[in-house]
DNA sequence: ATTAACTTTCAATTATTACTGAAACTTCAA
DNA sequence: TTGAAGTTTCAGTAATAATTGAAAGTTAAT
């Protein structure tokens, strides 16, 4: 295998592992060509290397510059923006689980929440689904919790996770 | 609101959470659905609570059992199959962790390993591209692996893991 | 062996999500 | 203040994923 042909698997791997946990495919390939080049990258050559649109590139750098996993960089006398990425590569975990956890989880616990209270309903249903939504409720509340503490572990979070399970 | 109309409303949002989280929408309702249903239920009656067809009840009543989240059951004297869930939300949530983590993560590791293994090119590029990839592909490995402990611990995993993450 | 009750399959359709490309917009140098 | 270099926006289009529904398949009672 050549390097170029190696390059190209990577970021067609790490796209597809991007999709399927909840970035998008083209977000999660810049994503991964700006951490793997030694310089910074324009537009342009993002949007060479990856074969994507002008629209395209200018919307998923600005989503990566959002989520606060990419930034921009202006070099002198140059008209041009650079973009590189956060180096790190637990800090970008951190961010996508704090994210998704803000967008997506929080959301649904407040319907969890919610949802049982509805007028005075004693059928066997309606309880067992008061009990059942409660107990989701609860899991999912717990989950998001774990999640929380896992990445609050400043530097080395996984690691240190791990050592705790252990003991 | 009335018990109807909160049941449809938990119905939704589990549908929502569920196709963020990878699974599609209809099979997190139907697992819903089971679980908060106090008798077993046959297809007819999936396919009515939720309005959709029988070509999509089945299929996606077969991915559950796939899971190994949903049961048949068969009733004395009855033709038609029920179908009843896993009562458990903790173990839910593992099957999904150890299916997605078989599906997804495992095979990307792979091409991760494997990537760094091209022709001898001594650039910049090609060697931050090693390094880079190595970093990711240890990330990767370390994050499935805190999960498989995580899932691993029987009973309670999420009680039992924010107790030793607070030691 | 037939048939009624039920389940599965899958080609066609529909819904959802991502991407393109050109026009509009911004910025800065002359 | 003009225009060249660059970026953003977004309506239209393409790609992908989920769903339908009808036909084929299965099962078991008669």
């Amino acid at each position: 295998m050549e390097f170029k042909e190696a390059k190209e698997q990577f970021l067609q791997t790490w796209g597809a592992l991007g999709s399927q946990w909840g970035i998008n495919k083209t977000m999660a390939q810049i994503h991964a060509l700006l951490m793997i080049s030694p310089e910074s990258l324009s537009m342009e050559e993002v949007m060479e290397e990856l074969q994507i649109s002008r629209g395209n590139a200018s919307m998923n750098l600005r989503g990566l510059i959002d989520w606060g996993i990419v930034y921009k960089e202006y070099k002198a006398g140059e008209r041009r923006e650079y973009f590189k990425a956060d180096q790190d590569v637990d800090s970008l975990a951190r961010k996508i689980a704090v994210e998704r956890s803000k967008r997506e989880v929080k959301p649904a616990l407040r319907v969890l929440a919610d949802v049982k209270n509805f007028e005075d309903d004693t059928s066997e249903q309606a309880q067992k689904f008061k009990m059942k939504t409660q107990e989701l409720h609860d899991f999912v509340e717990k989950a998001d919790t774990m999640l929380e503490k896992i990445i609050n572990q400043k530097e080395n979070w996984i690691t240190k996770t791990i050592l705790k399970l252990m003991s």
